[in-house]
RNA sequence: GCGGGUGUGCCGGAGCGGUCAAACGGGCUAGGUUGAGGGCCUAGUAGCUUAGUGCUUGCGCGGGUUCGAGUCCUGUCACCCGCACCA
């Protein structure tokens, strides 16, 4: 057999392809749509191998499969190409990112091209291009715009290799996500984030409307991790003093300072509050210096400015040497124009000016309380307050408008500290016996005493040097903080720990503590000999109150909780809920693990954040206008933000008021790009929008997503989110980019490690292309094992495919095209039915296998149709010599486009199927007694064959069955059946079964009347094969020996 | 600890509750073909048995459901993956 010119066969069809762009997707309604997508690789410099080559090969079968089945497909490949490893070798090779990405690039191209893959190359997108990042920064600004960006200062994750910060969903482990190794340090820095936590719900919700692997959807299940439980606002007890400052033309004997004042004492506190001098004719300098000289400033002070005051105290912090504990505005404004527009005749009096910065400095906490029925104040300057000086905003709707009711709780609220905490135990209230706040919590220090600084600090400082790694086997610690909360039920004064096992942002970052029903709880508190109080009994009531050696935290009823003593503990949590509502003391609540996502890197190759510091106007978007904002390219590399070095970056306008402002410097996480690039593909070249909506319309959601495991919680995450935000925006309208998601396996190496670059055990889809030809590497790599799975590379193994493919061509060059025979066909189209499940399931590995079985049943003659269509089957995973092969029985057209083959069901022949295997197992059997016997010539051929051979007892039942459906009668038959009669007692148990439901017999070889029969009809095939005589003879129940002892499953040969 | 998955020959892997478990591939052994090797072809590859068309065992282990279980249920063990102090 001729040698097999695979390299020149693979560059024939390539090219005819491209030529006649039969991947080329068009928008075309009259057709269904199909959108198969992989994920698109980073393009790393070490370029692609057989791994690589495993992982879209998955791809293109199921693309040429669907093509053939009549969809417009779109198949589309692009390049994730900003990140970490092309800025590290650019570093390292004094070079700039560009270079290595591009040329990793066109590397990947050339390599792809010659796997034979059918990507509609048009659309190609890298996201490292101008105008592809381009629409990053422009989603981001509408995220802005619509209040789904902000920035924050936080606890963030910080990896020394990477240089950068990471997203939660980037930690694994401990460790950032890329280096395993290197442990995350926690840095407090002002990050950009993006509002995830707001799709929270539907992100888990609308994993119902998707389908995924079980696995995959567990992983993002458990990451977004829904708790259902109840908020509990404790009051903290504060060493404080208060300041009070009334309104204009008031009093603090008016309005709510009376009720304030004394319920502020009735807790201990002291409050100052004397009269602002000329309140009908206010003068801001005169009132400042009044009330700087009659109070006292320190870091305990709490200063509450109603109305007028609200200005006053502004102005006070402006003066102030020393930072005080914390600012409460009432009712605060900060521009004069009113609810009603009319201005009041004091307005001009005071200067409106503020140093915000300044005022910021001055006080730790800040608190802005706005009324929503207040005619005098509007909501909107609390929300213009809170926007410039960055304070909490409490929206109360009192039962008179302006603060001044006489009872204003909310005011009260807001003097006093309170914590909401979560818990999905409120059953366990009256167990509280302290309270703990995280360690790596933002306000743990306001909450620390003079007295307790020291041992806090000290405690900080240990739990940093220790391993955030292996947190599960840590030692419960903490440091008592020196505040006190009260139990909003019982009232008791409870401790409060700052402590290491508490997680800073999730609910509130610091839980109430039950020692008897929460595991680690007890360990802390036995660790600290704080007090444990049981609440809760086992309905058995084994438990020992006085020495619990181990938190019990199973159900039972309720116990020294007063009114609530005695319930079953699961209602208790209603129960206590409910109270705690009607007394507004908290509320039913849910909490999410997930949370925001960070986005900001300090890193250079990324896409810039369009965002622009400006003096006057603070954080302002970049107009959409002058996007993109370029990458500088007058960079260095080395400390640092390499950003930081361009001279011209850095300086701009603000978009707003055109004043000297400072551009941002972070770029973004590149978890960005690849968040919507699905959504590019389907317009790549588009110049003045993201995309068209009609291509978007028609081609979203993609239909086969394909892609590993590792980005369950990642890019998967990432991408959803974004689908359901962007249409939030308008511009999509639908939920869910990928209806479908197939993860592959992973290609190991000889040594069977992940075959990668740098584990050096790497195979070349080059070298096999050469000596094997890239289809039959592509058919080895599918054929060992469901493409889900991991799978071994092997040179033995490939040998195995290569001879397939080999027999192919070689049967193809010597066939005779002319009639198939009844059970080829029947076979072909038991195949094409078959194969056709396994391609659409991704079961190639069974799909190869049935063509294999079909390609050994081919005959030396067969008909052009028979040979077409397994051309046809074969195809989608060997396109290349397929096509050849359907060249060289004569075809002109492309095998690539012809269609899918139908499967015939009326041509599917059992018995004719089941003849043949008769046949086989009979000739072996002849050819076994024949070499055993070493009988070359033989002169006459008897088969033996017993009443039971080929028979289930159940399918000659079946027969009976058909005959009669009376119970006794049938039961006659089969007493008087040989073959039944044995089993007669066990169908007598069945029969009633079958009766009912006679599917419960399998169809397979009902028709198997009589084995006498079915032999005569081969015997002239046997008569051919062995040039002799054939003698068929049923034996007689009592000659056949043997068959006393048990029925032979085989029938007996003897030769003469 | 929690959640998910997987356990079938020498290996990768098939096996709708019912044909004859181990298809198909790889490996190995023997024979044939060939100058040798390779390639190709044939047969064998759980144990017992002189041999068989015979017998026994057999789908991680133990129970159960069923006339019938590799397949369904349950417990258990082993391995793999994911999460991990989430109140």
């Amino acid at each position: 057999m001729a040698e097999i010119d695979h390299i020149a066969i693979q560059e024939k069809w390539q090219k005819r392809w491209n030529d006649a762009k039969l991947f080329k997707a068009v928008l075309d309604k009259s057709k269904p749509k199909f959108y198969c997508l992989e994920m698109f690789p980073y393009p790393s410099g070490s370029g692609l191998h057989m791994g690589h080559a495993f992982n879209y090969t998955i791809g293109d079968v199921y693309s040429r499969f669907k093509r053939m089945n009549g969809f417009n497909v779109l198949y589309p490949m692009g390049y994730d190409s900003f990140g970490l490893p092309a800025e590290n070798a650019a570093i390292k090779a004094k070079s700039h990112p560009r270079k290595f990405t591009e040329e990793a690039i066109q590397n990947f191209i050339k390599q792809q091209k010659a796997l034979g893959l059918s990507y509609d190359w048009d659309r190609m997108l890298m996201t490292h291009s101008e105008e592809y990042y381009k629409w990053n920064q422009s989603i981001f600004i509408k995220l802005f715009e619509n209040d789904m960006v902000y920035k924050k200062k936080a606890s963030v994750n910080w990896c020394q290799k990477c240089d950068t910060v990471l997203a939660n969903e980037q930690v694994h482990d401990g460790c950032c996500w890329r280096h395993p190794e290197d442990e995350i340090q926690i840095r407090q820095l002002e990050q950009w984030f993006i509002k995830t936590t707001k799709y929270a719900e539907e992100l888990l919700t609308d994993l119902e409307k998707i389908d995924w692997p079980k696995r995959i959807k567990i992983m993002q299940e458990n990451w977004i991790s829904k708790s259902f439980g109840t908020e509990i606002e404790f009051e903290i007890e504060e060493n404080t003093n208060f300041v009070l400052l009334h309104g204009y033309n008031g009093s603090v004997k008016k309005d709510f300072f009376p009720y304030l004042k004394t319920e502020l004492e009735k807790r201990g506190k002291k409050v100052s509050a004397k009269d602002l001098p000329n309140t009908s004719d206010p003068n801001v300098a005169e009132q400042v210096e009044f009330v700087l000289k009659n109070n006292h400033f320190d870091e305990n002070t709490v200063l509450v400015g109603h109305s007028l005051g609200t200005i006053i105290s502004l102005k006070v912090l402006e003066k102030i040497q020393k930072p005080i504990k914390k600012l409460v505005l009432a009712g605060g404004f900060l521009t004069p124009d009113f609810k009603d527009n009319k201005k009041r005749d004091f307005t001009d009096k005071f200067d409106f000016k503020f140093d915000f910065e300044k005022i910021k400095r001055n006080v730790n906490e800040i608190v802005i309380l706005s009324d929503k029925n207040d005619y005098v104040i509007p909501l909107e300057q609390g929300h213009k307050l809170k926007e410039k000086i960055n304070g909490d905003l409490i929206e109360t709707t009192a039962k008179i408008p302006h603060f001044k009711a006489e009872h204003e709780p909310d005011v009260l609220n807001a003097c006093l500290k309170k914590w909401k905490i979560f818990t999905t135990r409120p059953d366990t209230i009256y167990g509280v016996t302290f309270m703990v706040i995280s360690a790596q919590h933002q306000k743990l220090m306001s909450l620390v005493t003079k007295e307790q600084k020291n041992e806090v600090e000290e405690f900080l400082k240990k739990i940093k040097s220790t391993s955030e790694k292996d947190t599960e086997e840590l030692e419960k610690e903490g440091a008592f903080t020196g505040s006190y909360a009260t139990n909003p039920l019982t009232g008791d004064k409870v401790p409060i720990y700052a402590g290491n096992f508490v997680v800073a942002d999730y609910g509130s970052g610091m839980v109430m503590a039950v020692p008897a029903h929460d595991q680690r709880d007890y360990e802390f508190a036995k660790k600290y000999s704080i007090p444990i109080k049981v609440v809760i009994n086992p309905n058995d009531n084994k438990i020992d109150k006085n020495n619990l050696l181990k938190a019990y935290i199973e159900d039972g009823y309720v116990i020294n909780s007063r009114e609530f003593s005695g319930l079953n503990n699961e209602l208790a949590k209603d129960k206590v809920t409910e109270y705690l509502e009607s007394k507004n003391l908290g509320k039913k609540t849910v909490q999410y693990k997930l949370r925001d996502w960070l986005i900001s890197r300090q890193r250079y190759w990324g896409t810039p954040i369009p965002m622009i510091y400006c003096g006057k106007c603070g954080i302002v978007a970049a107009k959409i206008d002058d996007l993109p904002i370029k990458l500088p390219e007058d960079i260095i590399f080395g400390e640092g933000n390499p950003i930081l070095s361009s001279k011209h970056f850095l300086k701009t306008r603000c978009p707003k008021c055109n004043s000297d402002a400072r551009r941002e410097t972070d770029t973004m996480d590149t978890f960005f790009d690849s968040s919507w690039y699905y959504l590019r593909y389907t317009d790549a070249k588009n110049q003045n929008e993201m995309f068209d909506r009609e291509q978007v319309d028609y081609w979203l959601p993609v239909d086969q997503y394909i892609g590993g495991a590792e980005h369950a919680c990642m890019h998967l995450v990432y991408a959803r989110f974004f689908t359901k935000a962007l249409r939030d925006l308008g511009y999509l309208s639908f939920d869910e980019p990928f209806l479908k998601l197939f993860n592959q396996g992973m290609l190991h190496g000889y040594d069977g490690f992940v075959m990668s670059k740098s584990r050096g055990n790497v195979v070349l889809p080059e070298t096999i292309s050469e000596k094997y030809g890239i289809d039959t590497a592509r058919f080895f790599l599918l054929s060992i094992a469901s493409p889900d799975k991991d799978i071994e590379w092997s040179d033995k193994g490939i040998e195995g495919s290569y001879r397939f493919i080999k027999s192919v061509f070689s049967y193809f060059e010597s066939v005779k095209i002319g009639v198939s025979q009844k059970r080829t066909v029947s076979k072909l189209n038991r195949t094409i039915k078959e194969m056709t499940i396994d391609i659409e399931e991704f079961k190639y590995n069974l799909a190869i296998i049935k063509l294999r079985m079909l390609f050994e049943s081919l005959k030396s003659e067969e008909s052009k149709d028979s040979l077409e269509k397994f051309l046809m089957l074969l195809h989608p995973i060997c396109p290349h010599i397929t096509e050849e092969l359907w060249e060289s029985i004569g075809n002109k057209t492309f095998l690539t486009t012809t269609p899918w083959p139908k499967c015939d069901e009326s041509k599917i022949d059992d018995r004719e199927e089941f003849m043949e295997q008769i046949e086989m197992t009979v000739k072996s059997d002849i050819n076994t007694v024949l070499s055993l016997a070493k009988i070359t010539e033989p002169k006459k051929i008897t088969i033996i064959i017993s009443q039971e051979w080929k028979y289930s007892f159940l399918s000659r039942l079946k027969e009976k069955i058909d005959e009669t459906r009376d119970f006794r009668e049938l039961m006659m038959h089969v007493l008087l059946d040989e073959t039944l009669k044995k089993h007669a007692q066990n169908i007598q148990k069945i029969i009633p079964n079958v009766l009912k439901d006679p599917k419960k017999i399998p169809p397979v070889m009902l028709d198997q009347h009589s084995e006498k029969k079915t032999l005569e009809q081969i015997k002239d095939v046997l008569k051919n094969e062995f040039k002799t005589e054939i003698e068929i003879v049923v034996a007689e129940e009592s000659t056949h020996a043997k068959a006393q002892a048990s029925m032979p499953s085989k029938p007996a040969i003897v030769i003469e």
